[in-house]
DNA sequence: ACAGAGACATCAGTACAAATGATTTTGATA
DNA sequence: TATCAAAATCATTTGTACTGATGTCTCTGT
């Protein structure tokens, strides 16, 4: 194939009018500029400058190698220039998913300053449940996700023993601020992971339940109570029930639905009593009283997930990496309204 | 600026999906594969692929830069083609020049067989003085020109003298047949001229002229007559003058017309006579008699030029190349009515 | 004419980039 | 756990491209 960096000096030279004046502007010597384009000519088997007694001269082959090569170079300062736009942050495209009650909370926040920061860059923002959003991330469809994880049974166990969670400070700022960078080995290798924050659990009922004015509420006491959930097959209903086993019963499961708003409002018609994360509770119901449990279960924790090959030197996208600044930022500096519900 | 072997190394691979494939299909080995494509991060300080358990997959900046790089890759190639189709002279240009002359007689011949084998080849053909058509060669602005010149005047006088010119036979071939190519120092080193013809002199006389009977004319017995010629400035002008002062005598030019038709009229008309070299005599008027001289003046030799650097490896253009052997054989070839004419 | 300047060509030597081959590391799979 | 496939890494070799010195032209000014 035709040697790129050759047709440049051959442009140079056509340029220049002489090899000595292309030297001279490439930083080369005459030298090294003779031998390129004796390489080129030998290459394509014409002569493609006249030499003459001042200087060369394109032949017709030469100029239609240069018109070529103009072209040639163009794109390739295209391709660079859209490289250094993307390294930038004044081009190039973010894509991103998260789950919903984050889609709905963090994200907005992140997104804005985003945008205002780097207008130029494309964003995209897909919900849905970390199941489907993690194999995305592998198959290099996202830059960026946001999942949640439950810490795992056996802590969660200890969590409800300890009467205190490792993360059990709902009032507290959790483990969020993005100092957790610790990989973790298994699944998720593929990616680098960062804490964004410590969800913790509340427990919602309706505002004439008969517990909502008990000073403390223990898991245990609601035993005999009927649970609204999300789907059964979810990461949240698997963890509710995890939380209640641990407390030693088995929760009766009376209705299930993956929209958190539902699930208030099915809680606030008295359906049943639920367990729902902090960030599905920027809205709550006047007909609901939110609880926090003592001990609290285990919180969700929400985590920030970027594409990261295994080697150590793998550069994120830029753009990535201001987007997980601005997430830790709203992470940390969320609004709690609940922060001081009753306990 | 960006590598763009490195580029196409990048394009296997994200159109392989793996680097052993990708190897495979270039014939390398993965190591350098893996090793271009470290550089190519490296360089644009971007991951441009995510390494994956079974292969690898394009982040967002590398689909990006693969797309530019199909750009460039295709510009790459079609220049490729071009410089392949100019040389199976199947496209590019030929730029020709000829004096007025053989523009009317050789290169019809010529350009009609060559745009029977190359049809896709342009032609220009542009008509001028040796003068004129020489500093464009050199210039670059002529692929290949066709020139006359005339021996130097001692050759001039020799021939004279001797009563039989170097190639004073105006019935052979001349020094035709291309096989002299002896490139001449000076004027013309940054030429390849062969020599196509020799184009001899002969005399018009006015038919009822009284020396048309003559059995043998000498340039001696024409030194009372007046003279028709070209330009006093042009080279054939210069000629007749300086074979005229070798016979011995000054001629007296009663006028000139650079177009042969017209100096044949003023001949018939009976103004003067006149030196014509045979390419311009393929019509010879009714009225007009054409004479050898004897001996012979030194013919009007026929020159092809073609642009040629100093370096011994330098290569023609293939149209050129392909011309000049048409341009030879219709030399070789043409019709030459006056070879058996009275002298 | 002749010497000098300017320009490209050539050549030997060197420096750097790229390819190889062998080996290690990593994530997935049985 | 052992194994497999694929990429990373490393030392080594290969090859290309650059430099510096020199040669060869041609034109120019004296």
């Amino acid at each position: 194939m035709l040697n790129v960096a050759r047709l440049r000096v051959l442009n140079e030279v056509a340029r220049c009018g002489s090899f000595s004046a292309a030297a001279e502007a490439l930083s080369y010597t005459q030298s090294a500029i003779s031998q390129q384009i004796a390489a080129l000519e030998a290459e394509t088997g014409m002569t493609l400058l006249q030499r003459l007694p001042r200087g060369v001269q394109l032949t017709g082959t030469g100029r239609t190698l240069v018109e070529h090569t103009e072209g040639i170079l163009a794109r390739v300062r295209a391709a660079e220039e859209e490289l250094s736009a993307i390294a930038g942050l004044r081009g190039g495209e973010l894509r991103m998913a998260s789950f919903p009650t984050a889609g709905a909370t963090l994200m907005p926040v992140a997104i804005a300053r985003f945008r205002a920061s780097y207008p130029e860059v494309r964003l995209t923002l897909a919900e849905g449940e970390p199941e489907q959003i993690a194999p995305r991330l592998h198959a290099g469809e996202l830059d960026l996700a946001l999942l949640f994880e439950f810490s795992g049974p056996q802590d969660a166990l200890r969590a409800a023993d300890e009467g205190q969670g490792p993360s059990g400070d709902p009032g507290g700022s959790g483990i969020a601020s993005g100092s957790t960078e610790d990989r973790e080995p298994g699944l998720g290798s593929l990616e680098k992971r960062v804490g964004l924050l410590d969800d913790p659990m509340y427990l919602a009922l309706p505002r004439e339940h008969r517990l909502a004015r008990r000073r403390a509420l223990r898991l245990e006491d609601l035993r005999e109570q009927a649970w609204v959930q999300t789907s059964a097959s979810s990461p949240c209903a698997r963890h509710v029930v995890r939380c209640c086993r641990a407390a030693g019963f088995e929760p009766q499961v009376a209705f299930e639905s993956d929209d958190y708003q539902t699930v208030q409002g099915l809680v606030a018609a008295g359906v049943g009593v639920a367990l729902i994360p902090e960030l599905a509770l920027s809205v709550v119901r006047e007909d609901v009283v939110v609880r926090a449990l003592s001990p609290h279960p285990p919180a969700r924790r929400v985590i920030a997930a970027l594409p990261a090959g295994a080697g150590p030197r793998t550069r994120l996208i830029p753009a990535a990496s201001a987007m997980l600044r601005l997430l830790e930022d709203a992470a940390a500096h969320r609004e709690r309204p609940l922060a001081q519900v009753s306990r």
